[in-house]
DNA sequence: CAGAAAATGAAAATGATTGTCAAAACGGTT
DNA sequence: AACCGTTTTGACAATCATTTTCATTTTCTG
């Protein structure tokens, strides 16, 4: 898994927003390539588990990718109109789930922070 | 809609978890109800646009439901081995979320926060 | 270049969710 | 209780994202 994968991870770092595979399908295919839609799914599967793009849900279910900048632990600034995505850090956030989960007695906590917006441009236009 | 939407949101209510459509589904069949999945369905729409069950998504993006006890805004610490929740607040994290928000021209700020980890139970076996 | 192993794409399968529609339950009215 | 219009219900079909299957193509290695 090399050729294909690449170039959906270039799509993808071409990009500032979350993108579902259909929407990459179709970006690609317009560029003429001749990739399937099952590719896409397999390599974004595979750059996920490479730690290379990030993935969330959006509202109805559907599985969005985005390349990060960073490895490390992060949490995303989405705007609901474009998709332009900021990728933010919380360490009071770290800190408070921690405690939060140790409060009830839970261990080996994770979370899960987005935070959503309408973005500068998008409140003008 | 009454008659079966009273019933599906009282199997919430008896439930500290968030469930799943076929969960209640099977729950319900196997107590002897002729309810069918259609109806779970509507009734869990209709009780989340009334504001009296929270909703979220798993990771495979199934739909998860469950009764909260305050329609106020709250976050879940949620086990990941039972599914039992707790509903906690953090005022830290909505200031952090509007102030992250602002920093980047972001507006009308809203988020999305789930604590998981494993629980007291859980943790032994 | 041969031949094995990995990657690819088309089409079928899956699984959650939604739409359709006729039957059943309800409510109010005589 | 019988009547009638409205709402609710449930079986089934349809939809949509995602996964699986499988035969073909491409890549790698010797």
């Amino acid at each position: 898994m090399s050729r294909s994968r690449d170039a959906v991870h270039e799509i993808l770092r071409q990009s500032a927003a979350f993108r579902s595979a259909q929407d990459i399908f179709t970006e690609m295919r317009a560029d003429g390539s001749k990739i399937g839609l099952t590719t896409i799914y397999r390599a974004l599967q595979a750059l996920n588990d490479d730690g290379r793009v990030d993935v969330l849900r959006t509202d109805d279910g559907e599985a969005v990718y985005r390349a990060c900048a960073t490895s490390a632990h992060h949490h995303h600034l989405v705007c609901r109109g474009c998709g332009l995505t900021v990728e933010v850090d919380g360490p009071d956030v770290e800190v408070w789930a921690e405690r939060v989960g140790a409060e009830h007695g839970f261990t080996a906590i994770t979370h899960t922070v987005e935070v959503f917006g309408t973005c500068g441009a998008c409140a003008k236009g």
